[in-house]
DNA sequence: AACCAGTCCAACCGCTATTTA
DNA sequence: ATAAATAGCGGTTGGACTGGT
């Protein structure tokens, strides 16, 4: 009954992504766009199965990504989100348009994880705003799944739990509320993209990216202090090395004459035009997706923080966050 | 300079949810 | 109504990198 894996077959690839694989996906989704990612591998030629595939775009190709460090903002809105959704990376990824799912877990397993629980323990349980969500650091139903079974509860009617849900929301916004306005120089009206620190690297577009990959790919061995070439160990890291750490590849950013400034606006493939980009996050960022964070802080602040109550909280937060099985905020 | 332990992150794996035939 | 196929999510891991000794 069961079906195989998909990854089970045999001549399916594994392992970090070649620059030019990166390219053949690129240059298919920029013509078909995302999506029908069964039909991905055969139409490219990939040696790789569709999934590998979609994760491959959605955490690393994908136009407005960005990358590098996480502004305390970002941090704060992770922690809060984290309390009030849990492990649900993909719903609090939904509020942080710029970050994969991928990026935010590894930034919570990383840093984040370890800080609260320093946090705690100095302050002895008293508790740090930033910790004071509902279910902790680690979340009550950390690791649970949307009807994963474990942790489930007997089911609790739909109108009931939206509206605890609701309740919820009321004190997350409390909490974010709190947590912004710790924030000295960042009015919450108006909060400036954060600035991009020297060694961070901002994902403009993936032409752009790919451009920069293929610029250190073909580039002869020994020429940059990161160049191993495909010939040398294989294709590994070549990948990882000259996109985490652009300062490999020479100036890296330098070298793109695309848009920098106009995050995806350089890309033949703009956000707008990404199904899977645009359907939630682009209701909170409107047409500007791809400039920044600006826009998505600022809508979503001013929904944290407007007083005025009512008219669509629950709206927005249906919009937003994929309502999963009730059972799993309580 | 060499070694080692810790950190970080891209990618994989297994599972559930949703869609389709 | 049912089963199969596909998409998506969250946890985990492997390996490169970094900093300390």
């Amino acid at each position: 009954m069961g079906r195989p894996p998909c990854c089970d077959k045999v001549g399916v690839k594994k392992g970090p992504w070649t620059p030019e694989e990166d390219l053949m996906l690129v240059s298919y989704v920029q013509e078909h766009g995302p999506g029908n990612w069964r039909a991905v591998p055969t139409n490219t030629g990939l040696m790789r199965c569709s999934k590998s595939c979609r994760l491959r775009w959605t955490n690393y190709l994908r136009p407005g990504i960005k990358r590098g460090n996480f502004t305390d903002q970002e941090e704060k809105l992770i922690i809060h989100l984290q309390a009030l959704l849990g492990n649900r990376w993909a719903a609090i990824a939904s509020y942080l348009p710029e970050r994969t799912d991928n990026d935010i877990k590894n930034y919570w397993n990383t840093h984040l994880k370890k800080k609260l629980k320093k946090m705690q323990a100095g302050e002895g349980g008293g508790g740090d705003d930033v910790a004071a969500g509902a279910s902790g650091p680690d979340g009550g139903d950390a690791g649970g799944k949307i009807g994963a079974g474990a942790g489930k509860r007997p089911d609790v009617p739909k109108g009931q739990w939206e509206r605890r849900l609701q309740t919820d929301i009321h004190t997350a916004r409390q909490a974010l509320r709190d947590a912004l306005s710790l924030e000295p120089s960042a009015t919450p009206a108006k909060v400036a993209p954060p600035p991009t620190p020297p060694g961070s690297t901002t994902y403009a577009s993936s032409a752009e990216n790919i451009a920069r990959l293929l610029e250190g790919w073909l580039r002869p061995p020994g020429g940059g202090s990161g160049g191993k070439g495909p010939e040398a160990s294989g294709s590994t890291s070549t990948t990882a090395t000259t996109q985490q750490r652009p300062q490999c590849s020479g100036e890296g950013a330098a070298s793109a004459s695309a848009s920098h400034s106009g995050g995806a606006a350089g890309n033949t493939y703009t956000a707008a035009q990404t199904p899977e980009y645009s359907t939630e996050t682009s209701k909170m960022a409107g047409s500007a997706a791809g400039a920044g964070s600006a826009p998505v802080f600022s809508m979503l602040e001013s929904w944290l923080l407007d007083d005025g109550t009512g008219h669509g909280e629950v709206g927005l937060m249906a919009d937003v966050v994929p309502l999963g099985d009730p059972s799993e905020f309580f």
